[in-house]
DNA sequence: TCGATTTAGTAAACCGATTTAGTAAAAGCG
DNA sequence: CGCTTTTACTAAATCGGTTTACTAAATCGA
């Protein structure tokens, strides 16, 4: 009992193809297809439960309402969630995702934008580490859809939903300044993304605004490939020289740092005060709590389903580049 | 500059479609193509980067090298992680990832399933919820590749790859005793799973061993449909009562727990001791640490992947049941 | 030297849909 | 009634690959 075709019903209806399908695809009335016979193909379909196969519907037509979601790791909690809301707005428009983690790779990214090209993906959503710009110029040239978010490139134009990213981390330092801190150390994975350093020139401009000492040695850059370990040496190297407070640019970095805390220094909890880019649920009963800038997850999922659907209608080129503003969360 | 065919490249060399198409995919040789003529093939595929078009490949070759993943919600750690190790296992063998979340509702998983398979996936990984085992039972009898997780349905069967449940929840809860604890609440979703329940049978059983008091009115289920809220309810309650400890069944309710916790009962944190099924990184450094139940998450996924290709490949029916041993992780 | 085999390649069918171009019969019209 | 139009439907091409069945030329073997 393997599946029926689209020939297989017109066969045993005694009609042809032709006439099956434009029935199936609504078209019965504009093709004159009497409504009886309408009647008699949508309830032979019904009745065996004909599902048609996308893949040659895909071929066909050159669209397979599939996107690729291309993050640096589909189960960092950020990239999940933003992938989850996507899922469902998309759902909606009958639009499924082909996921893909890098690794912040740049042949893994290759590797990956070449597959979901090949399979044809309409558009793409992507956290791209902008190593390769020549390939995403490439695509762009083609005028394939894409709209990234979380990073950007300078050198690159596109569609972009981003976050500030210097002001927030200001804003973010400032408090922290405003609440008593006097030494503040900073610690980051390897700023190799734009949005990354801008969050290091944010914390820069608040120390110089703050009047406080800009001491290079109290950012600490930890090593990406091993970054569990080479996070707990550069958290105790920081509490080693008594900061008062410490700044991550982002969750990944926030999380190992907790854990290392509580590993090397329980007692030192209460008395500093962590600020993290990106926010965590987990941020509210952490030890310490964390205050953080949250980015608008939902904002940015529905300005990326929506600036994406725009993109694969219009035939002229678009470059939309919208900031949205985080919001910093308060828990100490 | 529209995307060169494999008709393109024939044309241009002088050849056929079926020489390229041979020599494209190393049968050369054996298709007896001369070593000039496939050297000038491969040269020329380089040079113009051709890539062809997966989804003429799949409609004929009827596979698609896309595993379907389905779960209730891909943003929970729990899954995002599984998949995550899936996705990278199934990149090495050339298969990629198309991904579903049914937020626990039949329709959504049915109407996902239909997706899947109209989209031709090889095969499916799946933390179903088995309200439907019609929709699974039909795939099953038409030998779909199908491997299941996480949960199970007694009256499905099926390749499943699991965790015993009873006895680590069993185990866990005697721990907590062991330290101390004599009134014990339990805090659980839903128990439409047939692992949930056997969670709670775990707890109950722990109780009746250790001659404590099983006291239904401890056990509370929070309502999924408004599930912050009401765990907040409930862990009020059982604060209300003075529990000494909580034991949670799934990551889900212990990290809302936490959250609550944290808003409503400062107080109690050092006093009360929660136990969780699932692990979560967060439980080293939450406030108050959580002994948890670590499921072999890099063992799940392998044996995922193993069991699904071994169904892929054979053509009799194989129904593996896997059950893998948790850890318990003692934090207090 | 002549039939058999090997070498090097191609034409055409096929996968399962959509879509264009067309036809036969019925209906409309003056 | 004869011509046009509409109705109801279909044959065949197409998307871009793979695969089967075939052929012409070169080589082999006795």
């Amino acid at each position: 009992m393997k599946k029926k075709s689209i020939k297989d019903i017109a066969q045993e209806l005694g009609l042809s193809k032709t006439t099956v399908s434009f029935v199936l695809n609504n078209k019965g009335d504009e093709k004159n297809i009497s409504k009886k016979t309408q009647e008699k193909i949508l309830a032979y379909v019904r009745e065996v439960n004909y599902q048609p196969n996308q893949i040659a519907k895909s071929l066909k037509k050159g669209t397979t309402h599939t996107i690729g979601y291309l993050v640096p790791d589909i189960s960092n909690p950020f990239y999940a969630k933003i992938g989850r809301l996507i899922e469902d707005v998309l759902a909606d428009k009958g639009y499924h995702l082909l996921i893909g983690s890098t690794d912040e790779k740049q042949e893994k990214e290759d590797a990956l934008l070449n597959m979901f090209v090949n399979r044809q993906v309409d558009g793409l959503i992507l956290a791209s580490t902008f190593e390769n710009l020549g390939m995403l110029k490439t695509l762009s040239a083609q005028r394939f859809p894409m709209v990234f978010f979380d990073r950007e490139h300078p050198d690159f134009i596109g569609n972009y939903i981003l976050v500030e990213n210097k002001n927030a981390m200001k804003e973010a330092v400032n408090t922290a300044i405003n609440k008593g801190a006097k030494k503040i150390g900073l610690l980051s994975i390897t700023p190799n993304i734009y949005s990354l350093k801008l969050r290091i020139d944010g914390y820069r401009e608040s120390l110089v605004e703050n009047q406080l000492n800009v001491d290079e040695d109290l950012m600490r850059i930890v090593d990406n490939s091993r970054i569990k370990e080479s996070t707990q040496e550069e958290l105790n190297y920081l509490m080693d020289k008594d900061v008062d407070a410490v700044v991550f640019t982002n969750n990944q970095i926030t999380a190992l740092a907790l854990w290392a805390m509580n590993i090397n220094h329980k007692d030192k909890i209460d008395s500093v005060r962590f600020v993290s880019f990106d926010n965590l649920d987990l941020f509210d009963y952490s030890n310490p709590k964390v205050n953080s800038i949250a980015q608008p997850i939902d904002s940015i999922a529905n300005h990326l389903v929506d600036i994406l659907h725009e993109v694969m209608q219009s035939t002229e080129r678009v470059s939309k580049r919208i900031v949205l503003e985080p919001k910093l969360i308060e828990r100490l």
